[in-house]
DNA sequence: GATGAATGAGTCTTCATTCAT
DNA sequence: GATGAATGAAGACTCATTCAT
């Protein structure tokens, strides 16, 4: 099988797509959707543009399959992470985590995420708004189920609380990303990641004063 | 003759660049600005597109004039509030009903700020950032005066604090926008803007358990 | 009204369409509809290439609206042939003479209404190709006219009959253009008249031998 | 092995190469050359189309091709019948069943006759013409035989009627291919013929009236 | 021979911007 | 000031053709 012509090209097919999706998202994180030549992908793939056209009918159905491959592997953790037997506590600590972790590696793919597909009115029209909101469930069945078992106080809107999380992660990764926030070391990540869970649990659990 | 000619085409000059403003805020928070053709902005101020370019040099510059016109004014109530002697709970409360009000008034020119200022690469690379990153400082200053009367505990760092609060807000008001977070009634409003403060005061402000 | 700037300026708007009309038409007429690139309308009628898509919507448009436009012209004019009161004979010759003086005059616009619209299985696909044929119909209403009068055999068929009349008419004026049936002189088209004349009468009128 | 390699390579060879013409004819009718992609031609011959350069320089040489070895059969024909010693009016009408019938059973080649290479600026443009209209002559030549052996008129002008006959079997075909002219048993095919063939002698051999 | 990945010239089309009226 | 006709740079997309496998 690794003789046959036939697998071979498909697999460096399948490399050249990946290539795209990967020029793609660091493109598209500096310059938006609209602000990228398709010409500026195939640069940055090391590839002839022409060559976009033949794994994706056009440029808006890249940003679609990276949405599509991406989110589904985001979400999929999300899912994990809402189905381990953990503490609410422990799960909010991986959440951060994870968080942070992913932006300090693929900086780009949050930034794509949050800023074409979260928050694209153009995005969310011509897709099903429902595919992006179902990173949403996780999280807040994980608020629920917190507020169950008496770690998150009982008359939290866990939807609500759901968006105060998410906006949390979304505003501090912004913050890195655009350099407002600057850190260089893996302490002062360490220490983002305490503070933002304190303040998360603090203010999802005790009893208002 | 009651009225000067030239004070009556000043007057009449002034109104149409202000309802091009209006418009393209419309056609930018619903497009982009990137998405958004001159022509779309002229139509919906209800003016030839030739005209545009009698009050501004180039599209870009349309975003600049709102960008300069008001996010001032938005920074000026946030300096006001931080200028005005309250107690922290007071200010997160006037802040959090502020941001709510406003989007319910303004959702436009709110998603505006978020997308195309707050977060555009671009933008960002052709204006002073500090001249964004101003509105962050008020709210930062709050949030440290708190931490100095007791209001806020010691340990909490006061900027990753400030992008907590803003988080918060854009998550939730583009939740609103994009109806992801349906409110009907002032009372659904009402009762947000408690849950909210409370998990950002809490968050801040109790010893952590 | 002549100085009113909106009337002039529709005014000039009218004749720059009509401009791209005629020019497309050569084009079309040389190259076809498919091998004509926008550019070469545009060069030919004097404007800049942009300036085309103010008027249609794309290229395609432009031959739609040449049919609509002398088509409807065509028909209006063998229509109104149909109606006077005048024998088979007389018919068919200022028909034949019809056909001849306008290949003489717009052999352009003839070449096109002929390759690109009568014969054009995309044209024919994407319009109402009863549009097309209704110039067919008066031909044959002639036709049908003669038969009953006794100037056209009885058993002939009128249908068919149209069709070996146009048949004759097309392939004579595609001898003209291409330049295999060489005219110089209007003494060769009047000669040519009356032959085609004498053929299509004799063969619809006589007896069969 | 009772085939040679190289001999069942070459009658392999030929058959792909036959495949790409008809391939090529069928697409090229319903298309045209310009609209016709090297894609389309290989996907309807069941080949890859790097496959087709193998065999052909380019998408013109196919259609060279096309000409080359299909008109070549057709003028063959026409000579034949030309040279056959018989009657003007069996001659006509083995002509016309001649047309009737390439036409019902191979209506691809013919429409791509007619559109492609008969009436193609491009193509006459860069083949030569007279390679084309050789099959302008035996017809010409039957005329002109019909004329010295009484059976057509005197003063008919053998090359004009060359076209009027022509003429009228293309525009008839035509109505058969767009289906205007629809005909669906074999009877109204030979009343068709029958008519035709009244019509074209009746034109050419009475004395006009 | 056969395949289809890769290339990039050629076009279409859009739209910001200019400018005559 | 106001209009919208006109311009043409920019970029998306197509597809004929090449070529490594």
């Amino acid at each position: 099988m690794s003789t046959r012509p036939a697998a071979r090209q498909t697999r460096r097919s399948a490399r050249t797509r990946e290539r795209i999706i990967e020029a793609a998202t660091e493109v598209f994180a500096r310059r938006g959707v609209h602000g990228t030549r398709v010409a500026d992908i195939a640069e940055r793939a090391g590839i002839a543009y022409g060559l976009v056209y033949h794994h994706f009918r056009n440029k808006e159905e890249i940003l679609t399959a990276i949405f599509a491959e991406r989110w589904a592997q985001y979400v999929a953790y999300l899912e994990e992470l809402a189905g381990t037997p953990l503490s609410f506590r422990e799960r909010m600590r991986r959440l951060i985590h994870f968080w942070v972790q992913t932006y300090r590696q693929e900086s780009d793919l949050m930034t794509v995420m949050i800023n074409e597909i979260t928050r694209s009115y153009e995005f969310l029209e011509s897709h099903d708004i429902t595919a992006v909101l179902v990173a949403f469930d996780p999280i807040e069945r994980i608020i629920a189920e917190g507020r169950e078992n008496g770690e998150v106080r009982p008359g939290l809107d866990a939807k609500l609380a759901t968006y105060v999380v998410l906006g949390v992660a979304e505003m501090v990764l912004t913050g890195y990303v655009i350099g407002s926030l600057p850190r260089t070391d893996p302490e002062q990540y360490a220490h983002d990641e305490e503070q933002l869970l304190a303040m998360l649990l603090e203010g999802m659990s005790a009893a208002p004063s």
